[in-house]
DNA sequence: CTACCGATATTCT
DNA sequence: GAATATCGGTAGA
């Protein structure tokens, strides 16, 4: 899979840009993460998506152009960070899932704590906590302060693909990608609550 | 390894 | 007003 750029993720599907990330790193203020897991979400046709019934406030941002954070608070505890991608009006995002925390350890660990350090990032909401992303950062551009973006090719990294996790629709499209043998990223196991089948 | 449950914004009725 | 949610830490087996 080629690099996909920043100003081509108007113009391609959402699992290319999925793969695209996988590798690239993504720093806010001193902390610097390389992305290892992500999960894609395919818009307005997606059961899965938050923006499958459509806009509503919080959905809003998925809907804007591309390269931007959507943030969400997930299960009243957790921050998420999603990445738009797909042209200005749809809604389609990639969903951070797990990261290896690559510089700002110190200040990663004032949000995590004493944890070991493959785990720092493993999980959404331990990547945007090590990241110190929350809702503030809704909306924010990849590209511009206090976020920086640096794509990078996985390389001759192996892809693994496999099903979302927690999602309660359409749980069966291989849409979990992560790069293979990467310890940040747990064997999730799936969700009690997803659909059995 | 599995099961439980916290704590709240958002959405649906 | 009630149900739901892109989850993670902890307890217990």
């Amino acid at each position: 899979m080629n690099e996909v750029p920043l100003d081509e993720w108007a113009s391609c599907s959402v699992i290319d840009v999925a793969r695209s990330l996988l590798g690239s790193t993504l720093r806010h203020d001193q902390v610097t993460v390389r992305i290892t897991e992500v999960e894609a979400y395919e818009g307005e046709s997606d059961p899965a998506s938050h923006a499958f019934r459509g806009p509503t406030p919080r959905t809003q941002v998925m809907f804007g152009p591309p390269g931007r954070l959507y943030v969400y608070r997930s299960h009243g505890l957790h921050w998420c960070a999603n990445i738009v991608c797909g042209p200005d009006g749809r809604s389609s995002a990639v969903l951070l899932r797990a990261g290896e925390v690559l510089g700002g350890e110190t200040e990663a660990r004032t949000r995590r704590g004493t944890v070991p350090y493959e785990q720092l990032g493993r999980g959404p909401g331990n990547v945007a906590s090590a990241l110190g992303l929350t809702d503030a950062l809704n909306g924010a551009e990849l590209s511009r302060a206090p976020l920086a973006w640096h794509p990078t090719p996985a390389g001759d990294r192996s892809i693994s693909t496999g099903p979302r996790v927690g999602v309660s629709g359409a749980a069966d499209r291989p849409w979990r990608l992560w790069l293979t043998g990467e310890p940040s990223v747990s064997a999730y196991r799936r969700s009690a609550r997803a659909r059995p089948g």
